[in-house]
DNA sequence: TTCTAATTATCAAGCGTTTGACAGTCGCCA
DNA sequence: TGGCGACTGTCAAACGCTTGATAATTAGAA
């Protein structure tokens, strides 16, 4: 009985669960990219167009199973997005000159000057962001939140 | 002549952009939201389960409309949400008093059971990132992603 | 060499979300 | 009292991603 009563002694869920940093973590990214696709919209780009273009554009002749695992996405959303972009000459697949079967990612001329474009937008959203904080607080969170990446990631 | 040559004066993408703030908010936020999913599975329970139910709690009554907005969603993704939580016996649709075409929700008592499980596992997640950083980098880094988030929101 | 294991890319199906459109309901104001 | 506007909830279709499964190719071991 004693038990049962300190079972269900009104034990509500704490109701600080807002205040924890993982919600005030999500809700920062949540408003950051709405306002980066925001932005993009007019260039007729979406987030994840960057997002993989960056990715290939710093690191040339990426094969696509590689970039899923970095973007933590499945190969085939990385295939759909990539046919997409090589549709519009923004991208192209050229072959492995070792392993036929895998084909190397990079920009094409026009993806560069897309992303450059695309680039300055998020640039500009980075720096709006960081006035706001001040050079101190920017390095401040950038090492903080690499360390809470770090330590989710080892979990 | 001159014009041409600076415009394509091999100025290429900026490469340092995967040192920028946004890039690493993104980053923590995925990492932490792939950890709170592994960890909620065993329960049968999804990411954005506990979060809408969390919700909920937090403030009975909401409308499924109202819901969406704060969820940064839409009303049907809402929708589907609730009914599946609904078949479940873990959350309820009553009538709201004054509008009749509106519906609120509620939790019932196994749904605060299982929220209370889920929360319980949140926590710990929650726990384990902040032990990390000491008390002074979590209020720290609490009080930059707020700042971070309003400065995103009224952009 | 031959065979196994690992990796890559791709196809098909299922699931969840968004987009677009529509009907029901209430508040407000003429 | 009637009508306009705003909001809520729902349906249908399209889109994007994931899961599961398969074929192609290469590296390494027996």
């Amino acid at each position: 009985m004693l038990l049962h009563v300190t079972r269900n002694d009104e034990d509500p869920v704490a109701l600080d669960a807002l205040d924890r940093v993982t919600w005030a973590l999500r809700r920062a990214e949540l408003a950051v990219l709405a306002l980066k696709e925001q932005r993009l919209r007019p260039l007729g780009m979406a987030a994840a167009h960057y997002t993989l273009m960056m990715s290939v554009h710093a690191e040339p002749g990426l094969a696509g199973a590689e970039l899923a695992r970095r973007l933590n996405v499945t190969p085939q959303a990385i295939a759909s997005l990539v046919t997409r972009l090589e549709g519009r000459g923004l991208l192209e697949r050229r072959e492995h000159p070792r392993h036929r079967h895998v084909q190397e990612l990079h920009l094409t001329p026009a993806g560069r000057e897309a992303l450059r474009a695309a680039d300055a937008v998020i640039a500009d959203v980075e720096r709006h962001v960081t006035d706001d904080l001040g050079s101190d607080g920017t390095t401040e969170l950038r090492a903080l939140l690499n360390r809470v990446a770090k330590r989710a990631r080892e979990a």
